[in-house]
DNA sequence: GTGAAAGCGCTAACAC
DNA sequence: GTGTTAGCGCTTTCAC
């Protein structure tokens, strides 16, 4: 049966009060006594009575609502963060409303449109790069804007990233030490601060050791590109004998390509490693070695930094990058 | 810079026109003449209005907002669904509000206090089942609902799931076909019908063939359950020659489980099937013989009966099931 | 086709 | 502490 929801107005009627006597006992911070609290809940749960959050928004400006922009709901790293994301707001009383962004992006902009009139009190865009004109159109709306997983260099924006650069490094040590002696880079898209991040720092890392890439291809972030990448690198008459995948996702594909396809072994053929550390990293089958994005911590700067942002409309962005540590596993030849 | 959204009383002023008039023209459906429409647009552009959904969703009653609880992220069934349908309802003019149930599912009454809350103009229950208590509840709030890969035999449910005790016996059939004399099943959580579907099914399957399960264990749709489902089994005097495993992502682990640990080899000592054909389903080291859940058309038919059912609240919900194809891979013993 | 006015359900001054 | 009142920004009659 569909019925008209109960209002205000409704509770107050049958509990004898005035109307916003049940405002007040609904809203948080607000005072009613004891008794008057308990008259107008128990009328209220009679009759299923519960507050209007959209009538409450339009008055206090808030929605409770974040907008999350996403795109590469493939790579499991990303709806792990959401699940993580969306519970550690809702304990604080907000909820997740989705925008998928098309992988091309080209639809960024329609998609702007629609979270600007949704009200959101603050957008994360996860897995996107920002163009200076969102910028301006979120500054603009009043929109505290955070970054998760990408970086910009304009001081205006929020961002919580692993500390990609250090990752990089402690990965090329790691193959240093380990003996390799021709070692390849597999990247992501190279639009993305993430990708250019991992690479200088595991480009510097190859430096110290003084070394530098042997050989490198592009697979932008997607599966499908990073196994023509893999085949690119190694149907060659001097393969490479370690790669850097620029993340777990890519490094699947490249394993999978590398074994079924080229019949080389990980890692007495080649090395391979990766970066995320997404639970499949840990399966046998890849026993990926990895430099862990600690999601947990990065979804709590999140939330610290976009609740300050809210309350607090003129606190300085922050750009928040968390160390992770290397993950030792089997796909690449130890250091002896 | 932090500056109040633009209204369209500003707009009004600033075009010489009446505020109804600039409401209009942002309103689907309502009629104002061209040269008036095109006088307002050019203002509001200058000035970066966008009509406040939440204002409009208080008079219209409706938020243009669909709540989808979902649980098992980590399935990666559920992400590919979710960005489908979020895709789809987007082109539609709606938008994902997400709620994370905890696995528990303890905390769904709270959950759902707060998706009333919201005005949402309907729900997607994804990966979770339905109590009676908040069928009541819904049906009250005048809340249209539609279970995704779960079914209710409560006909005031709309579902859209596979065609699970089909897709059960044609699993079964695949393995008697392939001379399997000891076939066990490591089940989901048995509280969902998906499970008791498929596992009716494929014991349907199984007794056609004049046979009956070998042997049985619980994995509750969990990764690491189903490594103990797994060893339980296998770890036997008389361990099975095959498999039915209630879902890919538990294949997995059991696949893991039994080369790793066990040192069997697929197929040749152990057949092992699945069901849903995630994509890493298809990845070489898996080759995973499975049930298609058809996304696509779930996602599609999702949406057809979720617009349906807000635009025609008086409709009868359909429980739609999608007849989902074998998907024949290595992972198990084929027929002569 | 356009403007004036009412009101969606609620919160937040403001008096008492 | 409680009731009264004035809007939040918008859509939708209703006259013209």
């Amino acid at each position: 049966m569909v019925q008209d929801r109960v209002t205000s107005i409704e509770v107050a009627r049958r509990a004898g009060v005035s109307q916003s006597a049940v405002s007040r006992v609904f809203t948080p911070g607000a005072s009613a006594s004891p008794k008057m609290a308990a008259k107008i809940r128990k009328v209220a749960d009679a009759l299923g009575y519960r507050p209007n959050v959209l009538a409450r928004s339009l008055i206090t400006g808030k929605s409770r609502i974040i907008g999350v922009v996403v795109a590469y709901l493939e790579n499991q790293f990303y709806p792990d963060a959401l699940e993580k994301l969306s519970m550690a707001l809702q304990a604080r009383g907000y909820h997740v409303l989705v925008f998928m962004a098309a992988q091309d992006a080209g639809n960024i902009d329609q998609v702007l449109d629609e979270i600007v009139d949704y009200q959101v009190d603050a957008l994360v865009m996860a897995s996107v790069a920002m163009s200076s004109t969102l910028v301006e159109r979120c500054d603009a709306a009043g929109i505290p804007v955070l970054l998760f997983n990408r970086r910009q260099d304009d001081a205006r924006f929020a961002s919580v990233t692993s500390d990609n650069v250090a990752g990089g490094r402690k990965l090329a040590e790691f193959l240093i030490k380990g003996g390799h002696r021709k070692i390849a880079h597999i990247a992501g898209w190279e639009g993305a601060s993430t990708q250019r991040d991992r690479e200088q720092g595991f480009r510097e890392g190859l430096a110290a050791g003084g070394m530098k890439l042997f050989s490198r291809a592009v697979g932008n972030f997607d599966f499908e590109q990073s196994k023509d990448a893999a085949r690119e690198l190694f149907n060659s008459f001097d393969p490479p004998d370690a790669v850097f995948v620029a993340n777990d996702h890519m490094a699947f594909a490249v394993m999978e390509t590398l074994r079924s396809e080229l019949g080389l072994r990980i890692p007495q053929d080649v090395s391979v490693v990766g970066y995320d550390d997404v639970p499949i990293a840990a399966w046998p089958s890849f026993d990926l070695t990895t430099v862990r994005q600690p999601s947990d911590l990065m979804v709590e700067k999140t939330v610290v930094s976009l609740l300050d942002s809210i309350d607090n409309p003129l606190s300085e962005p922050r750009q928040v990058a968390i160390d992770g540590p290397l993950i030792i596993r089997g796909s690449a030849r130890k250091p002896q």
